[in-house]
DNA sequence: TTTATTCATCGTAATATTGCAATATATAAT
DNA sequence: ATTATATATTGCAATATTACGATGAATAAA
């Protein structure tokens, strides 16, 4: 048996932590983010033709961010509005950045 | 065919990126992660006991993380002391916050 | 109403990742 | 030398992810 990960293993903290970090995980989501970072607004015809890929498998990768709730998507006539969503953006950043403050940037070395 | 990814499609710094980030999008991955942050100094067998996953597994995490370089193991006799690589978590953390502080937090809304 | 246009979803193929048992390797202890 | 301990590697099974063509759904334009 396996592959699946094993989630009762871990805390709630950390499955979600994961989860989140996935979307940083993939180049062509750092791609839809650092576009609609850049642009402000976008809509995702635009995206396909900035990235290359196949609309189908793009519009799988907004779905994906979409789920997590890092941008939000509105309906605008016959295409979609996509854009970052500030709050879980925030919310996003304060869970990395509680995470790299763990380890003090004073620390010289740690132990080997 | 397909299900690789496209690396040629996107920008080195997208594909660096996203490698680094795969370190955290993996609940065992980050619970080693952050063994190491509270405990300083370990070796992989406390690892086996603390997360309840097999020895090879634990130990092909392991492997990735040494891999990015995030985390550096020095053999200590018949164990194996890993820690968090200092230069590389800076490195990382600034990654990160870079990307973050694209997106000011000012912003209220951002258009839809 | 027909026809574009835009995006989502489905089905499917291919690759990647996760997990573990078994085994290998290397050092320490006896 | 033998045995114990700790970690790495290999081989394999199972699940997850990525990608895309084809198709569907919804609105806009004609």
């Amino acid at each position: 048996m396996m592959g699946i990960t094993k989630k009762d293993l871990f805390t709630k903290h950390q499955n979600e932590f994961a989860q989140i970090a996935k979307v940083f995980g993939h180049p062509a989501r750092l791609a839809i983010i650092e576009y609609l970072l850049e642009t402000k607004t976008c809509i995702c015809g635009d995206l396909v033709e900035e990235l290359g890929l196949a609309q189908a498998t793009i519009s799988q990768h907004l779905r994906e961010l979409k789920k997590t709730g890092i941008i939000q998507g509105t309906i605008e006539g016959t295409s979609v509005c996509y854009c970052i969503e500030p709050k879980k953006w925030e919310e996003t950043k304060n869970l990395f950045i509680a995470l790299f403050d763990k380890y003090p940037s004073t620390a010289e070395k740690n132990c080997c």
